[in-house]
DNA sequence: TACAGTAAACGGCTGGAAGC
DNA sequence: GCTTCCAGCCGTTTACTGTA
């Protein structure tokens, strides 16, 4: 696939396309995932707009840059690697460093030709904000050694700093492969605390991440393994947080017992209720304009309340960047000079309405 | 109340130690 | 020799405490 607006169309068909459907109804183990699921599909968060795919992504866009694919293959692995350790936010700008530098050299931004031309101390240097920062210079600077970006999880995981989590989130954003659950910490915080997973002795394992891949794999469906990381770390962001106080008071995850903040009764017998059972589903169903007034109070609550950025629209949890890199291909290329798309506003951002627990 | 300083938690990989 | 366990790495962020 040589042409990277259908290489992403291909990541979101192939790999995230389990985000368009319900969760199976056997899955009963599950109705907090299904109810994490449903927040996340309607509330944006960090991970969707500084995650390890969408970085590359968006910087990108951002300067007008068309990778190839082998080279976006590369940059999804080294915003992988930068990210342990460290905030979204920070992987984010530590690549947009490098990225910007790369233009100035190269045309293409991030390549294996770039990394040949700098040193490590360079490296490390505009990679400075994010943590083991030297480190992850070292082993940034050896991917010059490779031909090409790897091509398989065997190989993936031969390279210094990449471990199983990092190579498998690699086989799904890089190469479009769903070969597994990738767990890091909200994973595997979340998998223990909602009891999806239970270790043989009866006790929930806390500390092993490939324990809890496992297990976790063991319980689900193929096809909802790559999406989980993505639910998962963006609920674990926003409102079940672990730094913070977590946001129980809006959160629709029912009969959680490990609540850590006070909740309003009132909101928990009204709006939270009344949504707390919808999955995907909703959008189609023929009590679509009753639920959607329901959860519009729901996402500005959030939103009010938290300042949360909401999706409204029809934007989805993976965003438009195949059609955004359909349309820069044409520009760049002289099509369509002056069609320049807009995102659409959110339509209803700044309204403030009365929260009713009864609609 | 505001600010400064300090302590602790977080986070995935690595490599050494211990156990089998 | 292989597997498992665990401390350490390092910077950011948050919570807490003390002081003015």
């Amino acid at each position: 696939m040589s042409n990277i607006s259908q290489f992403i169309q291909h990541i979101n068909q192939h790999v995230f396309k389990s985000l368009l459907e319900d969760l199976p109804s056997e899955y009963s183990t599950f109705k907090k995932y299904k109810q994490i699921r449903f927040m996340r599909t309607l509330m944006a968060s960090t991970v969707d707009l500084k995650g390890c795919l969408n970085t590359p992504l968006i910087i990108n866009y951002k300067y007008k840059v068309i990778p190839s694919v082998q080279d976006f293959k590369l940059q999804v692995l080294i915003s992988l690697m930068l990210s342990p350790q460290t905030k979204d936010e920070m992987t984010f700008d530590a690549f947009e460093n490098m990225f910007m530098d790369s233009l100035k050299l190269h045309t293409r931004g991030i390549s294996i030709d770039y990394l040949k031309s700098k040193s490590f101390e360079e490296i490390d240097a505009l990679i400075k904000k994010v943590g083991f920062h030297k480190r992850k210079a070292k082993n940034i600077k050896d991917l010059c050694m490779l031909t090409s970006a790897p091509d398989s999880y065997e190989d993936v995981i031969k390279i210094n700093g990449v471990g199983p989590k990092i190579g498998l989130l690699y086989m799904q954003n890089a190469l479009g492969q769903n070969m597994g659950i990738g767990v890091d910490t909200h994973v595997n915080r979340f998998a223990s605390k909602f009891e999806w997973i239970k270790h043989k002795s009866g006790r929930t394992p806390l500390k092993n991440p490939e324990q809890t891949r496992d297990l976790l794999e063991a319980s689900i469906d193929k096809r909802f393994w790559a999406e989980m990381n993505l639910i998962l770390v963006g609920f674990g962001q926003n409102i079940c947080t672990s730094t913070q106080l977590p946001k129980c008071d809006v959160c629709l995850v029912s009969n959680c017992k490990d609540r850590r903040t006070k909740i309003d009764e009132s909101l928990q017998n009204g709006i939270v209720k009344d949504i707390e059972d919808l999955d995907v589903s909703y959008l189609h169903s023929t009590n679509h304009e009753k639920n959607y007034k329901k959860i519009l109070a729901w996402k500005i609550l959030v939103q009010e309340r938290y300042g949360i950025e909401m999706r409204y629209g029809n934007e989805d949890i993976l965003g438009d960047w195949d059609k955004k890199f359909d349309n820069l291909n044409k520009e760049l290329y002289g099509y369509n000079l002056l069609q320049h798309e807009k995102l659409s506003e959110p339509p209803l951002k700044k309204v403030k309405i009365e929260i009713k627990s009864e609609f």
